[in-house]
RNA sequence: GCCCGAGUAGCUCAGUCGGCAGAGCAGCUGUCUUGUAAACAGCAGGUCGCAGGUUCAAUUCCUGUCUCGGGCUCCA
């Protein structure tokens, strides 16, 4: 019988049968391998196990350990929630379906504008489990684009997908560019005029370029998470659908430890922590997205704020303050309203002018720059404001401190001359780095964003300029990171850096932005060293971003648990009888006199319960004195995140202790 | 803005197949005087988001509207 080589990821080679599947190669490393094999990649392609082998291939066996072999299960759980749907609810077609972070989705269309709510999922679920309990093979077909059309004639979106890749593929095998919706479609079924469909049973086939799990028996630790609306396509102009999201792991364990971290997310979410720590409020008679901040709140924001005033100040920028509305001209002129107006508040008119809110402070700082002749002896001028900006956001895109209508952003803006602007630009990194650490991040990314085509003004060379400045600059600060084509604001290319939080999630702070364009529709000027004018480049930057996204990001980066130099109140101090209120009062005047922020719970309630209180409250220190303690100038130190307690610590040493905290940003 | 869902006491939630609205926690008062995560008792607290409609009667059914949540789109 004839053989063939294989090579393994590990270099070695093995012999197997000619016409030995992927899966039986698998069988032949070992049983455990069999039952785990979920694809292949073959030379670096992903493929089913029921693909024949040949010789000389290099062949990987993959299993749920990877990524590869995470989202072919997640997207083989997603084809089985479509045969559940496409089952109990007769008359429904089905449009998308993909793999995606930690899960999937598919989108359908249920007849006559029918609903799927949170109750059906039970339902659909059960189903599922059905489908998977029956371990119906996936077998993949190939046909033309023409039969395709015939054989989901019921089903128009995949007749759209169909016709939409075969269109692509016909205008010279590429999708067009600009026209993402086309690629990403692409995905969905090859694109060399043949489609690929799979059939797990008789009644259930569906459009997908695979690869699969062999069966539907190798799935089932999976959850249906939420249903929601969802453009085809994208488009708000098209179909609202009905999406189904789920999430899916390779083994029992992962998934709930994937569904722990969850509960966790909630647990930190800055919603609920404001209100259970007193920071903040949404009040409904305000409207959407706008919050009032209560005293422990307003303490810690101010910290904050102070904290980004004086590295401001120690960094080289001047403090600025402008106002929160501007003559329309002005927005016209720096092409706000040309580009951005859907995001600002309507005009006012006012005394036969019209003026707008303002959504960001640059064109304020520019005039500031205007407001006499500059030299290059002045630049770099770096101004900074704390400055609140409105912008009008989609009702339905508002959420918490994170996403609101009207925030403070740390801004500055910096005017340098050209052959400056990637030295300021990497020392800038530097900079914004220095500052999120001292909040406690420690990991970032960042993305280079690159021309939005269409959406811009300026000419291809200067955009290429800028972006290469950028690049330069990250490179030179040896900050890693990611293109993100086409994410740029309407005025130049930026870097955005990401912070991951303790719990995993990533969350865009910062904010770098190269700007050619404002200087020239501002006619901005300076004299150089040669007696001539040129013209400056502009740098916008960010760096918590908004201060208020910024807080709830550190709420839920904490949990709650801020640090002692921003919580609100540091240490309780418990007497335990009402004997020794007079000693907690004593210890209160001392801490308060070195400058921490202290209170003391009085002994009106039991010890116990006054304890349980400060804890819930996330305090760094609960301090209680009694007898022992007032005889010896001592407190009994309850230390936040200690199991129990220390007994006769001397009050020096205490506030010693609380001030290393404070100084260390512990 | 669009799709889906939800609004009951300060908070978390129960309940009413249309017939005077409930719990726990928090709050207040009193008693207890406490050494490291919940003392005891009592009191008070809600035109059941708001506005219309249907009905003898609406918190419950219908319509509209506002706010919130999850998504889409957008984005700091």
């Amino acid at each position: 019988m004839a053989e063939i080589n294989v090579t393994l990821p590990d270099g070695s080679t093995r012999v197997i049968p000619l016409g030995a599947t992927a899966g039986d190669l698998a069988a032949d490393i070992g049983p455990g391998l069999a039952k785990a094999a979920l694809i292949a990649t073959v030379d670096d392609a992903e493929v089913d196990l029921s693909v024949p082998l040949a010789d000389g291939q290099q062949v990987s066996i993959i299993t749920a350990d990877s990524d590869a072999g995470l989202e072919t299960l997640r997207h083989s759980t997603a084809h089985v929630l479509a045969q559940a749907v496409l089952e109990l609810y007769p008359g429904a077609t089905y449009a998308v379906g993909p793999p995606i972070q930690d899960g999937f989705y598919y989108d359908f269309d249920l007849p006559d504008g029918a609903t799927i709510s949170d109750d059906d999922l039970e339902a659909i679920e059960a189903r599922m489990g059905e489908i998977i309990e029956a371990d119906q093979p996936f077998e993949r077909h190939e046909v033309s684009a023409a039969e395709g059309l015939d054989l989901f004639a019921d089903h128009p979106y995949k007749r759209e997908i169909i016709e939409t890749v075969a269109l692509a593929a016909e205008a010279d095998g590429a999708s067009q560019p600009g026209d993402e919706s086309a690629s990403e479609l692409a995905d969905e079924v090859a694109g060399d005029g043949q489609i690929s469909y799979y059939r797990n049973s008789d009644t259930f086939i569906d459009l997908c370029r695979g690869p699969h799990v062999p069966s539907t028996g190798r799935l089932g630790h999976f959850k249906l998470m939420s249903v929601a609306g969802a453009y085809w396509r994208r488009d708000a102009g098209r179909p609202s659908l009905q999406r189904i999201y789920g999430t899916a792991w390779g083994s029992r364990k992962d998934l709930a430890a994937h569904l722990h971290r969850l509960a966790e997310a909630e647990k930190r979410d800055h919603r609920r922590l404001a209100r259970e720590l007193d920071l903040l409020s949404w009040p409904a008679e305000l409207g959407p997205g706008l919050a009032v901040w209560h005293p422990k709140g307003a303490l810690v924001r101010r910290i904050i704020e102070e904290y980004s005033q004086s590295s401001h100040d120690n960094g080289g920028y001047q403090s600025v303050i402008t106002p929160h509305i501007a003559r329309s001209e002005l927005w016209a002129t720096s092409g706000h309203l040309d580009f951005y107006e859907e995001s600002m508040y309507p005009p006012m008119e006012l005394d036969g002018a019209s003026y707008h809110l303002k959504p960001m402070n640059c064109p304020f700082h520019v005039l500031i720059y205007k407001s006499s002749q500059r030299s290059y002896r002045d630049l770099p001028l770096r101004l900074f404001e704390l400055g609140t900006v409105y912008r009008y956001e989609l009702s339905g895109a508002v959420h918490g401190l994170m996403r609101s209508r009207g925030f403070t952003q740390d801004d500055s803006h910096i005017f340098v001359t050209r052959e400056d602007a990637t030295a300021e630009i990497s020392a800038l990194v530097g900079f914004v780095l220095t500052v999120l650490r001292a909040f406690g991040f420690e990991e970032f990314e960042a993305r280079l964003a690159t021309r939005p085509e269409g959406k811009s003004v300026g000419d291809d060379a200067e955009w290429d300029l800028a972006t290469e400045a950028l690049a330069q600059a990250m490179w030179v600060s040896r900050l890693e990171y990611k293109i993100d084509e086409g994410g740029g604001a309407f005025y130049g290319p930026k870097i955005d850096i990401d912070v991951r939080d303790a719990i995993g999630r990533s969350w865009q702070l910062s904010t770098i932005q190269v700007d050619f364009q404002l200087p020239e529709r501002f006619d901005l000027e300076y004299v150089g060293p040669d007696g001539q004018r040129h013209r400056p480049v502009m740098i916008h930057r960010a760096l918590m971003g908004a201060i208020e996204r910024f807080f709830g990001v550190l709420l839920e980066h904490c949990g709650g648990a801020l640090p002692a130099w921003l919580s609100p109140v540091q240490a309780a101090i418990l007497p335990v009888a009402a004997s020794h209120e007079d000693y907690a009062t004593y210890v209160e005047a001392r801490l308060s006199e070195s400058g921490f922020r202290v209170e003391v719970h009085g002994a009106h309630e039991p010890l116990g319960r006054r304890i349980r209180k400060a804890k819930l409250q996330k305090l760094p220190y609960v301090l209680v004195v009694g007898d022992d303690d007032r005889a010896n100038g001592t407190v009994g130190v309850n230390a936040r995140g200690s199991d129990g307690d220390e007994r006769g610590v001397l009050l020096g040493d205490f506030s010693n202790r609380l001030s290393d905290d404070v100084h260390t940003h512990r």
